[in-house]
DNA sequence: AAGAACTTTCAGAAACTTCTGAAGGTTCAA
DNA sequence: TTGAACCTTCAGAAGTTTCTGAAAGTTCTT
């Protein structure tokens, strides 16, 4: 065994670092990205300091490999930085502390990439539906298309406006279901 | 090519109903759940009256067993409903429409539930670092575990205000950076 | 009570994701 | 210019998730 594992194993500050970074890993997993961003991010975030690479290998068990990979992506993100300090030959890396800064651009990469994706695909859908429009059970069908399209548009909103003022207000969900067509419309006006 | 198979190849109702399934289902994805939920709850949805299991299997080209298995859970998340039709062996199964009843269910079971796990450990990490408190560099992370912990309990008050009113206020974020300490002793408090 | 129609369960197969370890880069000091 | 220290990349290994196909289970009809 080596020393570090020794001198590790038996610290209750790092029991409680591997406590929290797998905490707040659990989360990051549950919104979609590897558990071990989470886990690096936090161990950068509890140690207050910048740490260099190997530190957080050593710390969290992981080879020097999936360390810079997972560097790399957090970096990506924007929620770690790279930091150079004098006189030191390797890198060094810190959280991003800004918690607001994290979720909105989290936010505003990723969920807005996938909703217009979507919203193209529905719109081809709905397209193709009302082309080949010919038995009664179909207008139902073309009706629902709209109504998933309209979900897309108005969640869309949500998000834009959340980015902007960090409030969201879903009340516009309910009107899904009783007047679906008559947002849609109100949407494809402008 | 079974018969089924040829008559839905070429049928432009089938491609746009895939269309639609796949967006969907890339979205459920995205949130943390199986592609499959999403593509046989957006096949019921767009049907617009129940349809029996065989249906699905052959409109996704998935096994039953496959079949059998996304309808439980669907029908555990409540996003569909098993319906039985007087004269008919089988069972039908319809979606549930109500997209804001099938947000805030998922957000109430799910998030909630992690939510209080991550809050459980954060909270013994947070004790154990306090209990070992020696060096001045301690200080700082003891701090950074209570900022964590305080961003979990105002996520978790965020979501249960979202469930009640549909609307989230997510300024509370900005001040974990600037005041961690005051908002956690203030939860603490009470 | 037997059999047909349908559904559920589950072991193993297939597909997908993530990690390791090693090779190859890059940078810096001497 | 060389070698030491560090970082990145990547092929294959390991681990994880999801699906299939078959068997067992259930319900209904006769």
């Amino acid at each position: 065994m080596p020393a570090a594992a020794t001198r590790l194993a038996e610290d209750p500050r790092h029991e409680a670092e591997l406590l929290a970074a797998d905490a707040i890993g659990d989360i990051i997993e549950h919104w979609g990205f590897r558990k071990v961003l989470g886990r690096v991010w936090t161990v950068l975030f509890i140690a207050a300091e910048p740490l260099p690479a190997a530190s957080i290998s050593e710390r969290l068990s992981m080879s020097a490999g999936a360390t810079s990979m997972a560097l790399t992506e957090l970096q990506r993100w924007g929620v770690v930085k790279r930091v150079w300090r004098p006189g030191e030959r390797k890198e060094f890396y810190e959280a991003e502390t800004d918690f607001w800064r994290m979720i909105s651009k989290v936010f505003d990469e990723r969920e807005r990439l996938l909703a217009e994706s979507v919203r193209g695909r529905l719109e081809r859908a709905a397209q193709l539906l009302r082309e080949s429009e010919k038995s009664p059970g179909q207008k139902a069908s073309v009706d629902r298309v709209d109504r998933l399209l309209s979900f897309v548009l108005v969640a869309e909103a949500a998000l834009d406006s959340f980015i902007k003022s960090r409030q969201v207000d879903f009340s516009p969900f309910g009107n899904l279901v009783n007047f679906p067509l008559r947002a849609l419309s109100r949407k494809k006006e402008r």
